[in-house]
DNA sequence: TCAAAAGTGTTCCGAATACACCCATGC
DNA sequence: GCATGGGTGTATTCGGAACACTTTTGA
């Protein structure tokens, strides 16, 4: 490496052997929904510190990866699943976090689709199971901390841009929807309001299809449209919800 | 350390000896807001790599400092100012973002009243200027991303939050803060309506002075109630402009 | 008295709300 | 038929948009 110390000159006085003294972590949070309930997946720890207890998947970043690649590759490992989406929402970086030395983590919040998943234990989680994020438990680290973040930032983004249908499978009904956005936001809306909001926005197709197997009147099917959206976006158009 | 082979069995197969390995530096994108535009603090490095080019002003994170902290004195260091406003933004990690080795960096907002600042340059800073966000350098490293993602981040937050009255002085006229928004957000209000809908929010006091030395008619002035906007927050209070 | 910007009031329209009602299906 | 959820229509209210107007100051 060339001439690294005139490279680092730290207006903090940073010492040069201290420069590259940092590990690197991702760490998931993990959304699905079914059945009302809006869940995160957790591992159960196989290694120390922390073995047996619960806390989010994640992992260290490899100095030759990039940050989305580590997250996206915690989450293939997990459930087999490539290209899920993902995105970042902060980095928890306290001198103390982690118990054997200085670790930051950036958080990644996904969401995965209801039918797809397939978690899988891997070589650091004895188990692997779905939460309802009303009933968590305890968290090895500051993942409790992450994790709230990571669930006030969906909350957020979920009503400033069409994320919502990333935890609905393709094809999915009004009521799905909006039981959906209920759970999510730990709010009612008024049916005939929400139906008709959504469908102003023209960015749901109707499929022609209805729901099966239904002891009640099948619902219409619909998906959303994804090439419509981002048309819209670029006219100007901002979905809130 | 006790036992760290223990501790860091990752999935991914990050050998040991890489785990401590990562430089964590954080940028700030310190924002000001004089005669209707928006300014950045950028300063040209007095340092290598880039020296001479335009800069976020930044540092690297000790590895016994946490990066709020680090933030604050680069801030501190740059203004001579305390206790700036400051929010976290996104964590920037690509393995080629440095040419000296993988440094991650966390970028951080701040905005400053306009009257306060002092900005002095520094070890590694030549000189130190504002820029009108529309009239940007080139920047050092992946900056102008960074920067970017900055500016974004804020426009968006604006609309939700009122920390736009932090790039104010603590006394400002209606219009000013108008005018602020404006340069902001890149568009133009109603003077009518936009006073109504700042005012109906109940979160400006009136401090019953008015401007001085001023050839027209003087405005009334008005300070950020901050504590009444933290009661309506509990209450379910949402700021949106 | 004029220019300039502060500040107010009123009308209009569209979107959100509240709520009542009808429809299709399985049993 | 009835229970269950799907689906629609309408009257009302509220907030935003548009815009015209008045007020206060310095020069």
């Amino acid at each position: 490496m060339s001439q690294p110390n005139k490279y680092f000159i730290s207006e903090n006085n940073v010492p040069f052997n201290d420069v590259f003294q940092f590990g690197l972590s991702v760490d998931c949070v993990v959304f699905g929904y079914q059945e009302g309930q809006v869940r995160v997946l957790l591992i159960e720890r196989d290694a120390d510190p922390y073995k047996g207890s619960w806390a989010l998947p994640g992992d260290l970043v490899s100095p030759n990866e990039d940050l989305e690649f580590a997250a996206n590759s915690v989450l293939n490992k997990l459930t087999g699943l490539k290209d899920i989406f993902m995105e970042q929402f902060y980095t928890f970086g306290s001198v103390d976090r982690h118990p054997a030395g200085r670790v930051a983590t950036v958080g990644y919040y996904s969401l995965v689709k209801t039918n797809n998943y397939h978690p899988v234990a891997s070589s650091w989680a004895k188990s692997i199971q779905w939460f309802d994020i009303r009933e968590l438990p305890e968290l090895a680290f500051d993942h409790k901390n992450i994790l709230e973040k990571g669930i006030k930032t969906l909350q957020h983004r979920v009503r400033y841009r069409p994320v919502g249908f990333e935890l609905l499978p393709l094809k999915f009904t009004l009521s799905e929807l909006q039981e959906l956005y209920e759970a999510l936001l730990g709010y009612k809306f008024d049916k005939p309001n929400f139906r008709k909001k959504i469908l102003a926005m023209d960015l749901l197709i109707a499929l022609g299809e209805v729901q099966e197997n239904v002891w009640h009147r099948p619902a219409k099917l619909y998906k959303f449209d994804e090439g419509r959206y981002r048309a819209l976006r670029n006219e100007g158009f901002a979905f809130e919800l």
